[in-house]
DNA sequence: TCAAAAGTGTTAACTGTACACCCATGA
DNA sequence: TCATGGGTGTACAGTTAACACTTTTGA
């Protein structure tokens, strides 16, 4: 397919953004992409979402799985809408987000944007299964003070919702790698939800649900008592659900 | 502001829709528009969730509330977004449907529809406090089965959404006029959930909800004991809520 | 032998659930 | 006097919350 021919395709009216929470390390990480711009002799280097416009053949899911595929090299990544923001001007904060809007093409008369937060298990033994695209890279979330465009009160929602929906499905697992402790299962409640967990308690917690399994596997080499590895069981969690999933106090 | 000034300053391509919700008679209603329209020389009578295109100089919750206050004739209801869909084609399911968006002069490149639902409180006590538009009518959510467009799917969304958030946030008294009995309360919750409550543990729950309050009014002209009213205060709430809001079984 | 994290139980307080009868009113 | 919904308490079961020490490993 030719740039015109991909041009021509796309929807100027409409974008998605991805917010791309990875999990590494005790601490919640945002993948973005940096945008240097040189406006009025002065070279800014911001970061901003990943995101695009919407292609006229493909529906908003896919536009967004696609600015992941993208991004990462990764497919079936976790994926959900939480927003659209159509406030007129809302790109046009900074004289220098509409200059960076012009350099690289895209019309300014983007009218709805429709974002996304995704989870991405950021998997240490497999550390070459995802590729990022040139100028992506992971920053902790805890850090992130100024973004480009209104795309810090898209992370501050997204933060939300994350939070809300951890109470309600089994989502930390999309976080984790497939196999996991259950001190990294602990310390991803614990940083999502910013409260600190009894640890027998939320031992005695998971110890009751059905779908967080031990498996015959433990950490090697770590200087202290190697931990059990646990599993999540979609589908005996499909089997078994309540309501809520997990509450903390 | 002419017809021809209103036209230009449409986006053609994105639009809002409300599933408008109200509660009466121990029963949850939703607000829908009637079209009737003539195609392959037979009438059709479809119903249609209320929505319009946004225009270029307001946001999307200004639109959804304009569509609203056009509707009923009310300012300052409870609204809040929960989708966005952009799937290609989507409103192209009927023939019929094509037809329609050409008669009242809707470009047929509707990208995307961001969805709302909304909550009225249906006072009998001051029925003429809100006058529908015309063909605009009031119907029984459990006996609605076919819309127009995607729009039956975007009510269940609807519904799972109010679902979850009225055990998150006190949305309930949108719904009832400010002065309510428990009954009323209660009736709402189970037919909002589907799920039966115990009278008396569904009393002793409330009391102990501080922003729920008996006032000194009771029913009269009932023929059977009458009911104590009470009322919700949201300054009150705002002081003593918690994570969750009422947690049904 | 030290540092680091794993792993393990009991008790008390609180919350949820099941359940049945009398009361006040208008017709 | 009947029909209708209003209003009330108790006991048991389940869940949450607070709390400290021993174990295993590599450095």
């Amino acid at each position: 397919m030719s740039d015109s021919t991909v041009l021509e395709n796309l929807n100027p009216h409409v974008s998605v953004d991805c917010v791309v929470f990875g999990f590494e390390f005790g601490k919640l990480d945002i993948l973005l992409i940096e945008r240097n711009i040189e406006f009025e002799g002065k070279v800014y280097r911001d970061l901003k979402l990943p995101g695009d416009l919407v292609r006229k053949d493909e529906d908003l899911d896919t536009a967004a799985s696609r600015v992941l595929t993208e991004l990462t090299g990764l497919d079936n990544i976790y994926l959900k809408q939480f927003l659209a923001i159509g406030s007129p001007g809302r790109l046009l904060r900074q004289p220098r987000d509409m200059e960076w809007l012009r350099t690289i093409g895209h019309p300014e008369e983007i009218v709805v944007t429709v974002a996304y937060y995704s989870l991405i298990n950021i998997d240490q033994d497999k550390a070459a299964n995802y590729i990022l695209q040139k100028n992506a890279c992971w920053y902790a979330v805890s850090e992130v003070t100024e973004l480009a465009f209104d795309h810090l009160s898209i992370l501050q929602k997204a933060l939300q919702v994350l939070r809300t929906d951890l109470n309600l499905k089994p989502i930390a697992f999309e976080l984790l790698p497939p196999k996991f402790t259950l001190r990294q299962l602990q310390q991803l409640y614990e940083v999502i939800s910013g409260l600190k967990l009894d640890k027998r308690n939320f031992r005695k917690k998971v110890a009751g649900l059905p779908f967080i399994a031990p498996i015959n596997e433990k950490q090697v080499d770590v200087s202290h008592k190697p931990a059990r590895y646990y599993s999540f069981s979609h589908k005996i969690y499909l089997k078994t659900k309540k309501d809520s999933f997990y509450s903390a106090t």
